[in-house]
DNA sequence: GCATTACGTGAGGGTCCCCTCAAGTTCGTA
DNA sequence: TACGAACTTGAGGGGACCCTCACGTAATGC
C-alpha cells in the first residue's frame, strides 16, 4: 500500500471511531470523509461497505473486554471480580455509542463482529458462574439478566450521564447479593 | 370545523401514533400522512410543525400518569404503592417510544408537553417521599435515582422485550428495599 | 340547488445522504 | 527523470424527507 493511502485510512478510522461515537453506527460516511480531509471517493476506496468499516474498527476495541476477563481472573474475590466486571463493561460500552450498538444488535453485525462479542458473553458468563458457584450471588439470576443490566445501564449512561449508572448500580448490586448486610450502605 | 376535515385530523393523529411509536417523535410525516390516506399538504394544514402534532398527542397519553398515581394513594401499603407505581409507569412507557422519548427529552417538548411531564414527575416524587417516610426504602434513595432507574428500564424494554425489565426490576427492588428478607426470593 | 369558502392536493425547491465512475493526480521505482 | 500503477477526486444520479403554495374540489349554509 502507498504511503499517501496508509495515511488516508488512518485517518479516516480515526474519524470514523469519532463519528460512530457520536452519532452510533449509522452515522453519516459523508462526515467522516469530510472530518477525514479527504473525497467520499476515497473512504469507498478504502471500506467499500459502512460494514468493512466499522469490522475494521470495532474488534480491536472489543479486545478491552478480555483483559477486564483477564483482571476478573485474577480477583480472588469472586464477589469482587464480578462487580468490578461489570463496572468495567460498562465503563467501556458508555464511552462509545458504536460499541454498544454493536453488542445489542442494533447494528447487523458481521461474522468477525459478531464473533468478538460471542467472546465478550463467554467471558462474561464465566464470571457470573464463578460468582455462583462461591455462593455470593443469589442463585437464580441468569446470564441474560446481567446481559439486560448492562445493556440498561449502557443505554442510560449514553443519555443520562455517567454518574447515573454507577448509583444505580450500587442499589443493583445489593439486590443480587445474598449476604446484602456485610457492605450495603445504609 | 368541517366533518371531513375532522376526520383527516382524527385519521392523521391515529396514524401519528402508530409512527411516533414505531420510530420515535422524529418519525416521518410524510409517513404519517401515508398511512392516514392524505396528502403531506392536509398534514401541514392541521398541524403546521411537528410539535403542533405532537403536542396534540401526548399530553393526553400523559394522563394515565395520574391514573397511576391515583392508585397508588389508595393503596395502604407505602411499599407496594411505590413498587406499584414504578411498574405501571414502565409498562406505560415501554409502550410508547414517543412518550418515552418525551419524557427523557429526546425531543425539545412543547410547554404543555413539559408542564406534563413536571406533573409526572411530581407525582413519582410524592409516592417516594411517602416510602420513605414509612422507612421501607433506604432513605439514601434519591427522586433523581428512581427517574433513573425508569429511564433505563425503559429503554431496555424498548430494545429487548417486555420481560426483560420486569425480571432487572425484582432484583433493583430487593436492593431498594429495607426489610429485604420479608419478601427477597431466594 | 348554488355560491362561498374551508379544505385538500401534490408538484417542486431545498437539504442530506448513499454510492459510482471517468478523469485527473501522485507516488515509487527503474 | 520519466513512466505506469496506485490512488484520489467530486460531480451526479437516486432516494428520503421537509415544507410551501397555487390551484382544484367539495362541504355547508342559505
Amino acid at each position: 500500500m502507498r504511503r499517501d493511502a496508509a495515511r488516508n485510512r488512518d485517518r479516516l478510522l480515526q474519524e470514523a471511531a469519532g463519528v460512530f461515537t457520536e452519532q452510533g453506527l449509522a452515522g453519516s460516511l459523508e462526515e467522516i470523509a469530510r472530518r477525514a480531509g479527504v473525497s467520499i471517493g476515497t473512504l469507498y476506496n478504502h471500506f467499500p461497505t459502512r460494514d468493512a468499516l466499522i469490522d475494521a474498527l470495532l474488534p480491536p476495541r472489543l479486545a478491552a473486554v478480555d483483559e477486564f476477563t483477564a483482571q476478573a481472573e485474577a480477583e480472588p474475590d469472586a464477589w469482587i471480580a464480578f462487580t468490578g466486571f461489570v463496572e468495567n463493561l460498562l465503563a467501556h460500552l458508555t464511552a462509545d455509542r458504536g460499541l454498544l450498538e454493536a453488542f445489542t444488535g442494533d447494528h447487523p453485525a458481521s461474522a468477525r463482529l459478531a464473533e468478538a462479542c460471542t467472546r465478550g458473553m463467554v467471558n462474561m458468563a464465566a464470571v457470573l458462574e464463578r460468582a455462583r458457584g462461591a455462593g455470593v450471588i443469589r442463585p437464580n439470576v441468569t446470564d441474560e439478566d446481567i446481559v439486560n443490566l448492562v445493556w440498561a445501564l449502557s443505554l442510560l449512561g449514553e443519555n443520562a450521564g455517567p454518574s447515573a449508572w454507577q448509583r444505580l448500580l450500587g442499589f443493583v448490586f445489593d439486590g443480587l447479593r445474598t449476604n446484602r448486610d456485610t457492605n450495603a450502605s445504609a
